[in-house]
DNA sequence: CCCATTTCAGAAACACTGAAATCC
DNA sequence: CGGATTTCAGTGTTTCTGAAATGG
C-alpha cells in the first residue's frame, strides 16, 4: 500500500520526479475534467439542461442569431451534433429556428424570449456550480487558472 | 461573425462576465483536456502505447508490486478495465501475472526489465509531448498550473 | 465543377454498471 | 454469511467520420 521499494531509487527506470504519475499535466487535466463534467452535468440535469445547451444559448445571446455552422463554430460543438442539441432547445420552445431567405440551405437560429429567461437561470446555476467546481481556490487563484487555461487553449486551437 | 447585438447590452438575459463562453472553466477545461489526450494518445500510438500502460507501469515502478485491484485504485483504471490493459501489456512482456500464494483471488503484477526499458522510454516520450501541451507557459507557470490542478483534483477526490 | 450546409448513420474511446465465479 | 477479487458482457456519453441531399 505504502511507497515500497521506491526510496531505495534503482538504477534501472529512472527516479525523476517526485511523483511522476500524479505530476503529469495530461493526467490531472483529464482526471479533472471528468469530475468537472460529472459535476456540471448532474447539476444542469436537475433544471432539464445539458452543457450544450447554455452553450447555443449563450452563443446566440451574446454574438446574436446565426446558422447552425456559425453556431457550431462559436460552440465548439461538432456540426453534425448541432442538429440533436438544436432539435431539444426548439422542443423546449427556447430557440426558434426559420429558413434563411438569402440563402436556401441555412437555418437561422434566434433565441427566444423564453430562451433568454432560461439563459439567466442556468447562468445562475452554472455559477454555484463553479463555485463548487472552485471551492478551494481564492479569488485570485481562480481568475489566474482561467487565464492559464485559456492561454493554453488558445495555443492549441490557433496552432493545430 | 463578429460581435453582433452585444454591445448594447440587452435588458433581458443578463451581460454578466466578458465572455461567459469563453469564462467557463468547465468549458476550458472539458475542451483543453480533449485536445491535450488527443496529443497524448497520437504520440503515445506512434510508440504502439497507450496512456494506461504508462500510468501501471509507472504505478508499479514508484509504489511496487500490486493486485489489480489495488493497481487499479492507484492508476484510476477501472478494475473491469485493468483486466484489458494488463492483457495488452503481458502481452508485450511489460509485466509478469502470476498468482498470489497468499490469497488465491488475486494476481500480483510484477514489471519486468522489459517493462523497466519501456517506462524510461515512454517518460521520454511524455516528457517531450508535455513540452507542446505547456509550451505557452513559463516553467514557473508550468509548476503553478501543475499545483492547482491538484488542488483541484484532490479536493474532488476526496470529497466526492 | 467545387464548395457549404443540414442531416443521419455509425465508429472509436472512455467511464461506468452488473453479474458471475472464485475465494477470504 | 458478508465482502473482496478477477473477468466478461454490455450501456451511455462524447468526439468525430463519411456520406447523402440540397443548394450557392
Amino acid at each position: 500500500m505504502t511507497r515500497a521499494e521506491a526510496a531505495d531509487v534503482p538504477d534501472d527506470g529512472a527516479p525523476r520526479t517526485p511523483d511522476r504519475l500524479r505530476g503529469r499535466a495530461s493526467r490531472l487535466l483529464s482526471q479533472l475534467s471528468t469530475r468537472s463534467d460529472r459535476l456540471i452535468n448532474e447539476g444542469l440535469a436537475q433544471a432539464d439542461a445539458r452543457k450544450w445547451h447554455y452553450a447555443v444559448l449563450a452563443s446566440l445571446q451574446d454574438f446574436g442569431p446565426g446558422s447552425q455552422a456559425t453556431l457550431s463554430r462559436r460552440t465548439g460543438i461538432y456540426r453534425s451534433d448541432m442538429v440533436g442539441v438544436l432539435n431539444e432547445l426548439a422542443e423546449r420552445q427556447l430557440v426558434e429556428r426559420t429558413p434563411d431567405p438569402d440563402d436556401q440551405r441555412r437555418n437561422i437560429i434566434t433565441i427566444s424570449a423564453q430562451g433568454r429567461r432560461r439563459l439567466r437561470l442556468l447562468d445562475k446555476v452554472l455559477d454555484e456550480l463553479h463555485d463548487e467546481l472552485l471551492a478551494p481556490l481564492s479569488a485570485a487563484e481562480r481568475d489566474q487558472f482561467v487565464r492559464l487555461l485559456t492561454r493554453l487553449l488558445d495555443h492549441h486551437t490557433g496552432t493545430s
